[in-house]
DNA sequence: AAGATCTGTCTACGACGTAGACAATACGCG
DNA sequence: CGCGTATTGTCTACGTCGTAGACAGATCTT
């Protein structure tokens, strides 16, 4: 008979660098990004780890806590220079950057989109609010009164918001069966009830998002900066 | 010894008055606006109709089924007339109900928003897409070419969502407290990292939703009335 | 080296979604 | 009216989840 292994039958992945907020973060993250929000539970991230799924609870709070930091990871991800003398191309470059932060990580999106709902301002994770302050910061030193710089940024970021999310509910991910999934999908609608919809379905498989999130963009500053500019 | 009592020691809130999925569903719906999405799992559903809860099963295939039906009840309430020839006029109303129904249904929203972005559009439930519909026939029976109205329906819907989406994260529940707790929250901000939120702590505390939805739908419509127009 | 603090592990509990077997009821048809 | 069939309601049970609390090992301070 063989002497006992020492017990090192663990998922052969790395062995144990000590953990930290941001590795368990990290590693959050690259779950929810290969397998979506479900996977993420803490049994399975620590598994993941390769530690014991109660020793999460040294590095944050809760579940909701690990969410929230998935939230902040992403957004981090998101360069904004106040200082930028030409608010106007900031903010479209700051959409394009958003919106292919979103696609690289489709699964974050609803995270991002549903938890501020249910933290007030002032108690959400301060990463998450940093792009709101620089925001503020690129309008007012751009010449806005305050106030004024808040409207604008409603409504640029809700139209930006709003853009994401409207792609990606058209967005499917495998591109090969794409065209095959929408139509398939789309002829199981009934044809009495839904005809232009279903007529659609060619314009509807080949959806430019970069070029109508520019246009929207166009449209809406040049309508802001119609009834609201800098230093009136 | 009193003779055994008939097992009628249920939450006195109603008896049996059989089941269907509309029962079911608007139970379902009364609960989430009630306490959340959280409280509405299965056996708290099944209690709230004082039956077991795997009768539930029987009209409806699964918890996820139940949130979709949630979803559908909710959009349900809100009126489209495609016939209506003043397209604009009818887009900004449309606009406005659908933020009045955000408002009443808040522990809805996050639904409406994030359930489309994990089914493709054929397979969602078919009155959620009722209204993409009618918005479609009310723009193309008012001239557009149905790509373009595919155009400015993703526009409009987008900048609308994203609108309900902020307003939702600006929203405090208690109106009581509402000014109190934004700034105690704000206060919480470090004041060296967000100098421009906190000043502006004045100005988010009295948010016109409606004003500034507005707006930005004015806007949007005239900049794309602009650049594709009906029966061009 | 000794004590204190920090990190990791284990066990256990209550709540969840839901499969599957059964019982009660309602309904169609003679 | 009664009987067989189909529908509706109930119960038990399983596996998974988040996480509280006790404890053990590792690391740091002095």
């Amino acid at each position: 008979m063989p002497p006992v292994e020492p017990p090192e039958p663990p998922p052969a992945t790395a062995s144990k660098p000590r953990l930290s907020r941001e590795v368990v973060l990290s590693a959050a993250l690259a779950l929810v990004d290969a397998e979506g929000l479900d996977a993420l539970t803490m049994r399975r991230l620590g598994q993941e780890l390769g530690r014991d799924p109660m020793g999460l609870y040294r590095y944050t709070a809760n579940r909701a806590a690990v969410l929230d930091g998935v939230s902040e990871l992403v957004l981090n991800e998101l360069a904004i220079f106040p200082e930028d003398p030409d608010w106007q191309a900031q903010l479209r470059r700051i959409a394009h950057d958003l919106r292919e932060l979103a696609l690289r990580h489709p699964n974050v999106v609803p995270l991002l989109v549903t938890r501020p709902l249910s933290t007030p301002l002032g108690l959400r994770p301060l990463g998450t609010l940093r792009p709101l302050e620089q925001i503020l910061a690129l309008l007012i030193d751009a010449g806005f009164a305050p106030a004024d710089a808040l409207h604008v940024y409603r409504a640029y970021y809700g139209y930006l918001y709003g853009h994401i999310l409207n792609e990606l509910q058209e967005f499917i991910v495998d591109p090969e069966e794409n065209e095959a999934l929408l139509r398939l999908g789309l002829h199981r609608l009934p044809a009495k009830d839904f005809p232009r919809l279903r007529a659609l379905a060619p314009v509807l498989a080949d959806y430019d998002g970069r070029g109508e999130l520019d246009e929207g963009i166009t449209i809406l500053l040049s309508g802001l900066a119609e009834r609201l500019s800098p230093r009136a």
